[in-house]
Order: structure tokens, then C-alpha cells, then sequence
DNA sequence: TGTACATCAGTGAACGCGCGTTCACTGATGTAC
DNA sequence: TGTACATCAGTGAACGCGCGTTCACTGATGTAC
């Protein structure tokens, strides 16, 4: 038995949807004080027909961080040809991420709202996605640096920590202090680097 | 009319017991997907009796923030007699938050969640409780450096992310990885202090 | 001191409503031969 | 090519249940005189 790969987009694309939906409803109101109906009435399908796609909520959670979150977190520490140097890096996942949060906040939102939530498995679903980041950012720091040892990874997941912490703020505080928030976080992670060794642009 | 003191201190009583009953389910399930019957129920009185004490949960989640999280939190960066140093005061507020975080799991959970949560007056509310913590910390590092400028309210802002997210690691860790955590979030703050002009220990 | 009245936290009954879930059905599409 | 059957996303009706809220009442306590 075959698949029709055009009845299979169509079924993708109603699941996309349901995602999208609660992405959206999510900031407004939270995750976990979503219901079924009221995600399958925004995304204009039958209550019942919510079961075609995910067993309930929970589950339809877990596709949010397998398919939206985890490639948005990941395209954030993608390799970039000719970038070596440690601080270029922290200051290229920096930038990534205060775009992706402008490009997509409810995702960010969500991401940033679950990582503190109080849904155990969420957490951790997350902390292990954005550990992938601050693993290869300590990685630029150690390579660089070779006495670093342990403080290369405190400081790469301290640089992580607040960049998302940035994105939080940009989030709340609007598009026209983006720039402030740029800076200062910069201003942070070259501190932290020279705290660690690395030394800044000669 | 005057009240008597006796039936004064039961009302307290109750009324404290739904806002601790609340922490506990909030850090369960998560503060927006409580019930004023669910909260009832947990604390033993009548789901009618819970309109004695507030209008509804968004009012009870208010007192919560006013009541208990403010305290909690202003306690951090309470003064300590003869400790005007920067790097001392960073680790005494360090030190607090991650005993606080021992102490009262479940009201940190609360702050830590809503802090990044979806209901705006919630992060408006800890943002602002929170900035008085960093703000301190700014003027310790101000007057320590002088010309510091905007890199100590930089640093002290960025301090305070490092020891939110140290509570909430520390938080799912448990305690027996408690004195790493300190640790590393001891060395974050020192390379931080170094990175604005502030001096370590001589 | 006694009596009448006020205050107020707590409560049970009752309401209408939206929830999650089940079920049997439809209709479009694919497969077998 | 035509016919019979399989698959499967979507659906409306229906269910039992817990929700938030209103109401009138109780009973303990305080106040007035």
C-alpha cells in the first residue's frame, strides 16, 4: 500500500497548522492551560479530528520541540565557513538568535517560556537542544585556548544563558531597543570571554 | 468597628494556605492551569469559600507575587553590615538565591516560570522585584569602579541572569550537585567582575 | 447585665457551559485482479 | 477497462464530568445601648 504524497502533504499541513495555532495560542495564555477544542477550533478542524493527528496535547507538545523547536535552536550554531575564532562564534549565535526571536517570537517564546516551565519532560527536552549549542561554543573556546579546561565550558554556558536571556528581553521590550539589547549583550560575552582567556580582537 | 485580632489572624491563615497550596500545584502542573476549584479543593475549604479572600486566580497569582515572591526575593540583596566590596556582594547574593532555592523549591519554580511565562503583568512584576537585586549590585560595582559606566549595570544585570539560571538548574539537579553548580556560578561571576575592571581579591 | 442588631467567613445547592473522548459514518483515494 | 475492497482524514452526535459563579443561609463574633 502506497502513499499518495498529495493526500500525505495535505495531512502535514494540517498538522503544521495545529502546531503553528498553539505556538500562537501559547503566548498568549501558556501551554499548559491549552485545550484540545480550543487549539482545534483556531486551526478550524473538528474537535475529533484533532485525534487523527496527535493522541492529545502532551504528545502534540513534544512535536512542537521535535519539529519546530529543535532546527530553530540548531540553525543557531550551524557551521559557518572560516569562523574559528571563539568570540566570533559567541557573537554569531548571538546575532542568530536575537534574529530568530524577531523572526519567529512565539516559537521563542514557547521555547523560552518551557525551558522555566513546570512540565519536567519539557525541560529537559529543551535543555538538551540548547546544551548542543553551548557544547560547540565550548568547543571554539577550548580549541583556542588549551589551558581552559573547565572554565571554557562555564564560560560557553554562561554566553548561552545570556543570550537567551537577551532574546527574553527582546521579547517584552519591542523591536526599537533591539539595538541596546544587541549591545549590551555583546558588551557581556566579551567580558565573560576575556574573564576566560580568550583574548578579543587584537 | 473593630476587628478582632483572633479572626483576623485565621482569615491570614487561610488565605496563606491558598497561596502555598497554589505554589505547590503551580509548580506540578503550572500556575495557568490551576482551578480556583482545584487550588479549593488542595486547601481544604469550599470552592465558594474561595471568593472570601480573592476575586479569582489572576488576583491570587497578583498576592502571590506581592506577598510572597517579593519578600523572597528582596531578600537577596538585603544589606550585610561591613561588606561594601562588589565581588563579596555578587557572592552573598549568589549564595542567598541558591539557599532560597533549597528552601522554598516551589516559590522559586513560580518565579523562575513566570518570570519567562506567558502572562505579562507576572514578567513585569518579577522583572521589576528582580531589578532591585541587580540595580543594588550595580551600585556596589559603581562605586567601586568609577569609571565603569554602563559596563556595571552590563555586568550586574548579566550576574543576576547567571544566579537565576543557577537556581533553576539547581533546581532539577537536586542537591547533590549543588556544590558544582555554586561553584561554577562562583567562577561565571568572577570572570564577569573581571571583564567590567573589577578586581578580584588581592 | 441583657437584648437587638451588624459583620463576615464558610457553605451546599444549583446553574449553564465547555471540556475530553467514544462512536459510527462519509467520501475521497488507492489497490487487486 | 471495470468492479470490489481497503485505507484513512474528517466529521456530528452524544456522553459524562468538572468548571466558574450565583444565591441564600448559618453561626460565630463584635457593637450599641
Amino acid at each position: 500500500v502506497r502513499i499518495n504524497p498529495e493526500k500525505k502533504e495535505d495531512r502535514e499541513r494540517v498538522a503544521q497548522e495545529l502546531l503553528r495555532v498553539t505556538l500562537r495560542l501559547a503566548s498568549e495564555h501558556g501551554f499548559v492551560s491549552l485545550g484540545l477544542r480550543e487549539v482545534a477550533r483556531a486551526a478550524n478542524i473538528a474537535p475529533t479530528s484533532f485525534y487523527r493527528h496527535f493522541a492529545d496535547m502532551e504528545e502534540l507538545g513534544r512535536a512542537l520541540i521535535q519539529g519546530l523547536a529543535a532546527p530553530f535552536i540548531e540553525g543557531w550554531a550551524a557551521p559557518v565557513p572560516a569562523q574559528e575564532r571563539a568570540e566570533a562564534l559567541a557573537a554569531t549565535i548571538a546575532s542568530r538568535a536575537l534574529s530568530a526571536t524577531g523572526e519567529d517570537p512565539e516559537l521563542m517564546r514557547f521555547i523560552l517560556a518551557e525551558e522555566r516551565g513546570a512540565i519536567a519532560g519539557f525541560r529537559q527536552a529543551l535543555a538538551g537542544l540548547l546544551s548542543t549549542v553551548s557544547v560547540r561554543l565550548k568547543d571554539a573556546i577550548w580549541s583556542e585556548v588549551p589551558g581552559a579546561g573547565a572554565s571554557a565550558e562555564q564560560a560557553a554556558e554562561a554566553i548561552l544563558v545570556l543570550i537567551l536571556a537577551a532574546c527574553a528581553e527582546l521579547l517584552d521590550q519591542g523591536s526599537e531597543r533591539s539595538r541596546a539589547i544587541a549591545e549590551r549583550l555583546g558588551a557581556q560575552i566579551r567580558a565573560l570571554l576575556a574573564g576566560a582567556g580568550v583574548k578579543g580582537k587584537p
